[in-house]
DNA sequence: TGAAATGTTGGGGCG
DNA sequence: ACGCCCCAACATTTC
């Protein structure tokens, strides 16, 4: 081993195994570990309330693991690196490549900043699966429709990197001084809101494994089908700790196809896919975050409605599976997917707002938000995406309710003020009769909003506008 | 990774 | 026995 000294900066990788820059570190010698709260470089990008939150609880994790040594600081990354390098006479520098344009902007520039005063930069491949330039058609450019990107892309390359160990020992250089620690970077709020998301999480490497062995042992058995079904325990709930790299995507994937070979493993390694998928089109497609990725919804005719924005955000729209999804997005800081779908479809169809209303929200409430996930997601609910759902397609929130709900476990969990309802009007209680509604204990517009638009008028005037869309008419 | 409208079929009730 | 109607149940088309 050299005895060369190195800072590995922590960014989305917070773990010791299959850390390929820390362990790249550890074997050129002693290690500083830094994390830098850097954001103004963010911009109006920078982390949620959720997410400053987790990332509070996840250093603190990582902290334990790394002998209570963990330096933490808030600014300018170059600068507060440069003070570190002189200060420990440092020979080199590690980080894992981050891919959110803001990202690759900011570390491109550190990079040779640092060369140039003559330090080794050495940057690693931790949370991707395949990079987004390896991955192209024939034509070299990047793929737009997931399922040819996947098959066609993903799985004609090589098989990504096999989990590392973590290093086996590790030298860690003590920089601690009383200004340093977690608490310096201010994640935690003053409003008391995200204290109650604790029981729903063990955050860090250690809870992250935790959850994969639960999964791989339970919910993936039925994975393929039980996915839709979100009062069933057949999700992963891995992607907030994907997102802060408590766990790797090679792990999760390895980890998958080392259990069992059927359609259940492969759906979920397909899922990963996805995962890959967004972050290869927000690196290609940089403005992904704020513009149509198909212009041609430029002149979509938005609403602009705040109050029907804080019904959607309050979980108060009278639709209840559209309700229990926002408030399990408030209460657990996640929300099942199938879930998002439908709440994503409602704001965008039913109430006819801008998909930007709904990504900022996510932004803030989500521990799992992820710029690359996030924007995906939401140009495809809105259609304006790549491989997008089609304009006509607009969920009925009482059907997926009875379809993927109908004991209403899932839906009660969230609106107990309905649990006397008979499941029959449970999805549409505005068409319970007053008997059965007094009897149940449920007057609407008092204990439960009445809806907040007609499905019938909204599912038309989202047809109409969407028409207008259309290539063809345009 | 829809939903609703429209079309088709086939069984049963009934004169 | 037969034709007719009704209407689920399913399939197809359209948005």
């Amino acid at each position: 081993m050299s005895s060369k000294k190195s800072i590995h900066w922590f960014r989305q990788d917070l773990r010791l195994f299959d850390n390929p820059g820390l362990l790249s570190a550890s074997r050129n010698g002693s290690v500083l570990p830094v994390y830098i709260l850097d954001d103004k470089s963010a911009g109006e990008f920078r982390m949620g309330a959720a997410s400053r939150w987790w990332l509070h609880y996840s250093l603190e994790s990582l902290n334990r693991s790394l002998q209570d040594k963990l330096i933490c600081l808030s600014g300018n990354p170059v600068s507060l690196i440069k003070q570190l390098l002189e200060q420990y006479e440092i020979d080199s520098v590690t980080w894992n490549r981050c891919y959110e344009p803001w990202q690759i902007a900011r570390d491109k520039s550190i990079k040779s900043e640092l060369e140039a005063s003559g330090i080794e930069v050495l940057t690693f491949n931790a949370s991707l699966l395949w990079e987004p330039w390896q991955v192209l058609k024939k034509d070299q450019t990047p793929y737009r429709v997931f399922t040819p990107y996947y098959r066609r892309g993903c799985l004609a390359q090589a098989s990504p990197r096999e989990p590392l160990s973590a290093p086996d020992s590790l030298q860690i250089i003590d920089a601690r001084d009383d200004k340093n620690n977690i608490s310096s970077l201010a994640l935690l709020p003053d409003l008391v809101w995200p204290e109650k998301l604790e029981k729903y999480w063990v955050i860090g490497e250690e809870g992250a494994h935790n959850a994969l062995a639960g999964f791989l042992d339970q919910g993936i058995n039925d994975y393929k089908e039980g996915r839709n079904f979100p009062a069933r325990n057949n999700v992963s709930r891995l992607s907030p700790h994907l997102h802060f790299g408590e766990i790797s995507a090679n792990q999760v994937w390895y980890a998958a196809r080392a259990r069992s070979d059927n359609e259940n493993t492969a759906h979920f390694c397909t899922e990963l896919g996805w995962r890959e998928f967004a972050h290869s089109l927000l690196y290609f497609f940089p403005e992904l975050p704020r513009k149509n990725l198909q212009e041609r919804f430029n002149g979509f005719p938005w609403q602009e409605n705040s109050e029907h924005l804080r019904l959607w955000q309050q979980g108060q729209t009278g639709y209840p599976i559209v309700d229990a999804g926002m408030r399990e997005l408030w209460e657990t800081g996640l929300m099942h997917n199938r879930v998002r779908m439908i709440v994503g479809s409602f704001l965008v169809k039913n109430l006819l707002l801008h998909w930007h209303h709904g990504e900022r929200w996510f932004w803030d409430c989500l521990v799992d938000a992820d710029l690359a996930n996030n924007s995906a997601g939401w140009q495809w609910i809105a259609g304006c995406g790549a491989d997008a759902a089609p304009y006509f397609r607009v969920f009925n929130p009482v059907t997926q309710g009875e379809r993927f709900d109908a004991a209403g476990d899932y839906t009660l969990r969230y609106i107990p003020e309905l649990k006397e309802l008979p499941k029959k009007y449970l999805f549409c209680p505005w068409t319970a009769p007053d008997a059965v509604l007094k009897n149940a204990g449920v007057t609407l517009g008092e204990d439960y909003p009445l809806p907040v638009v007609d499905l019938k008028y909204s599912r038309e005037r989202a047809l109409e506008a969407f028409k207008s869309t259309r290539r063809e008419s345009s």
